[in-house]
DNA sequence: TCTGGGGTCCTAGGACCC
DNA sequence: TCTGGGGTCCTAGGACCC
């Protein structure tokens, strides 16, 4: 007997949650996403998409081709809250819910049959249960592989239900055009184009060995066995690295050692509190920039000890910035992160761990936890201040 | 009026150690 | 007589995903 996993979707997530928060939005084109020159959309209700207008694309196109559209800004917050209640419900139906982004899991029926019956049920009864308990429809794929699962619940939307039988996985799989194949993107695409590949049957051709003098060891071995339906190991693994970043677009491109100044406090601040929230450390900083012609570049350094403070961090960020920057190509996008992050419980005490460094960790950790419960609340130091000029 | 933000994983080359 | 080879850490960049 084998393996039966759902992969649960919901559909156009924040644009349903808009339309759910606001019912005369129901049926209409709802484009939510930034507001300025160089936003782009992150999600479009299906009346939007009837028009032409997807993730990723740019506002003003978005304008260009639904003029009538709704237009609204991210409510991060709020579509957390409704994520949690779904996921909330995919709990009462296995005990192995995988949360793999906001708006998607895998869960595990594997042997729930005796519990809950015919897992093709129990996938309605749980489509109805989230319907009836938050408003909101999913999409479901369900297969004896995670890889299966995920394409197949692309394969109906919205409010769709698609099932790939134990056996069928393989001629599922060549069944479909390349772009439906999750882990082949456009680069991909174009260099299985160059050499001739335009279908999953002719990767399929293709010996294992074949493929990875093509796209190296791991590259050819994940074509190999997507191609086939079979696991991917990526699914189950636990994550081993982790990173804290954040980055910003700015609207018009900055030049001078003031404005970047200003925006690179700001940036390590909300990384720092986030890392600090989230009782993390990390020696490794990477700073990520982007030209005014669109050339990005990313720079890191690691550190003997451990990131301590805002203005630690500003200074780490800058020196690793300012020995790359060109000003003459103009700052378009600026992102610091913080890379090969651990838990605050597995440092290593050092013997530079002074009391003020630690006095000061524990200050900004209460700015993070105060700003989280009065978000409208900024609490600055007077270093920030100053910089601020307030 | 071009092209967001937050992530993960992989590769390739160099340094360094045994 | 001149240069093997594996492991690990680090950096920079790339691909992909939602």
């Amino acid at each position: 007997m084998g393996k039966i996993f759902l992969h649960v979707d919901l559909d156009a997530f924040y644009a349903s949650v808009e339309q759910l928060d606001n019912p005369e939005l129901k049926g209409k084109p709802v484009i939510v996403g930034g507001s300025d020159r160089r936003s782009v959309v992150s999600t479009a209700s299906y009346e939007a998409r009837a028009r032409g207008v997807h993730s990723a694309m740019p506002i003003f196109m978005a304008k260009r081709i639904c003029p009538d559209g709704f237009y609204l800004p991210v409510r991060m917050k709020r579509y957390e809250e409704k994520s949690k209640e779904v996921m909330a419900i995919f709990g009462n139906y296995s005990p192995d819910v995988q949360q793999i982004s906001i708006d998607e899991a895998f869960i595990d029926l594997t042997g729930t049959e005796r519990l809950f019956g015919n897992p093709m049920e129990t996938a309605k009864r749980l489509k109805k249960e989230v319907l009836e308990k938050t408003g909101l429809t999913v999409s479901i794929g369900m297969a004896s592989t995670k890889y299966v699962a995920k394409i197949a619940s692309g394969m109906k939307k919205p409010d769709g239900f698609f099932i790939v039988e134990e056996g069928k996985e393989e001629e599922f799989m060549l069944s479909l055009p390349l772009e439906k194949v999750w882990g082949i993107g456009e680069k991909t695409r174009l260099k299985l184009q160059s050499k001739g590949l335009r279908t999953v049957r002719e990767i399929h051709n293709l010996s294992l060995m074949n493929l990875k003098s093509i796209f190296g060891e791991s590259g050819g071995e994940f074509l190999y066995n997507a191609v086939r339906g079979m696991e991917y190991g990526h699914f189950n693994k636990e994550a081993k690295s982790h990173s804290i970043s954040s980055e910003t677009t700015f609207e018009f491109d900055l030049r001078t050692k003031e404005e970047i100044d200003r925006e690179m406090k700001q940036i390590c601040r909300t990384v720092m509190l986030r890392a600090r929230s989230e009782n993390a450390l990390s020696n490794t900083v990477c700073v990520k920039i982007r030209f005014g012609d669109f050339s990005t570049i990313t720079a890191r350094e690691t550190f003997k000890s451990e990131v301590k403070s805002i203005e630690d961090l500003f200074e780490k960020s800058s020196s690793i910035f300012w020995r790359k920057f060109v000003p003459q190509k103009g700052l378009r996008l600026l992102g610091v992160a913080l890379q090969n992050v651990y838990d605050e419980s597995e440092r290593e005490l050092s013997l530079f761990d002074t009391e003020e460094q630690s006095a000061e960790s524990r200050i900004e950790k209460a700015i993070g936890e105060l700003e989280r419960k009065f978000p409208s609340l900024r609490i600055g130091t007077a270093s920030d201040m100053e910089s601020k000029k307030i």
